[in-house]
DNA sequence: CGTTTTCTTGAATATGATCAAAACTCGTGG
DNA sequence: CCACGAGTTTTGATCATATTCAAGAAAACG
């Protein structure tokens, strides 16, 4: 666990390697995964430009993960001064707040097997590879998809079923790729 | 109709008087509300900051409006010169980082109900004062909270059986204001 | 191995969506 | 002033998706 929402936010991180999540509790310890952080990126950046700012969510690795700290006041120094990297900071968030207004459209807009599947999409695109390791508990990645993991199970079997993907635990292969591609459509 | 999805992003805008929606529009013409502007609030300036920058939304007035116009061009030169404004403006979108991160949390955490009585509370708090108009149609209000219109009547009608609230057309008075709020601790 | 955690499966349930139709608003023009 | 028509809201009946609860299977871990 690197931080929980509500502690001071002093610092920021940058993914070196393995997964973080970033979550929301509620009061009865329900959480919903808002994001997942992965090698190269970075979290916990925003937070940096409120006064008396806090982190809005939990940060704990889902998998053994390194990262790097950085300080936010020395950084903050460092932008009052170097214009372009304030800009280019700028750029950063507001590709950020893109994907968050994405997934609030796709929360509302689509069911959760258009969500599975195109998370599977992604996960193919991003492995460069039909076959790939879901760097998360299932549970984690059902939260992320805002289901249950009950219903994650259903789905995902229900693809298999249809002979769309091959499923050995957490390794899972997509075996009719326009298939999958074409059920996005039907949305 | 201030812009569409996918329009090139070359001015933001700042709201004076009025109600703008921004909202994702689906190929089937399905749509969600993903914000209202309120006067004195600004839009579609995180755009501003990616390049080939495209609105990701449109962009509608739901009530007589009046806007002003900035050019993203000479707002860039000058965020170029004045640091501090580039700092203000990162700490503005932070904030509005912060907001979609409780929304995400919202429509996957709360159910309608949940969602309608904190809208409810938010409306009564800008107002000021226990009566307050619905500033849009009811249409945009129930998907602006992730339901549809016909959710949201049922379930003010039955805040209002539950002698909660009064409503008269677009006219909700909150009658009574703690057991609204207990409501929420349920979830 | 035994224990704990994660994952799957089944049955019942609930929340909210959809479809269809009626009631109500409101601006317009006769 | 009233009738018309478009848009909005309400109401009812039905349906679907996903949740919940409960229990069992499988994997991971010490």
């Amino acid at each position: 666990m690197l931080f929980e929402q509500g502690d001071p936010a002093q610092v920021y991180y940058v993914v070196e390697r393995g997964m973080i999540k970033l979550a929301k509790v509620t009061p009865e310890g329900a959480e919903k995964v808002i994001e997942m952080i992965r090698p190269g990126e970075s979290f916990a950046e925003a937070v940096m430009f409120m006064k008396k700012g806090r982190y809005p969510v939990n940060a704990q690795a889902v998998d053994d993960s390194s990262v790097v700290i950085l300080k936010n006041r020395p950084f903050l120094d460092l932008l009052e001064t170097d214009n372009a990297l304030a800009l280019r900071m700028l750029a950063h968030l507001s590709i950020r707040m893109h994907g968050l207004i994405q997934e609030v459209e796709a929360l509302t807009c689509h069911t959760a097997i258009y969500r599975l599947i195109n998370f599977l999409l992604n996960e193919q695109e991003r492995s460069a590879s039909t076959s790939f390791t879901l760097g998360a508990p299932k549970h984690v990645i059902a939260s992320r998809l805002g289901i249950t993991p009950e219903t994650l199970s259903r789905l995902l079997h229900q693809l298999r079923s249809d002979g769309l993907v091959a499923i050995d635990g957490a390794r899972i292969r997509i075996t009719d790729m326009t298939a999958l591609r074409s059920r996005l459509e039907a949305f």
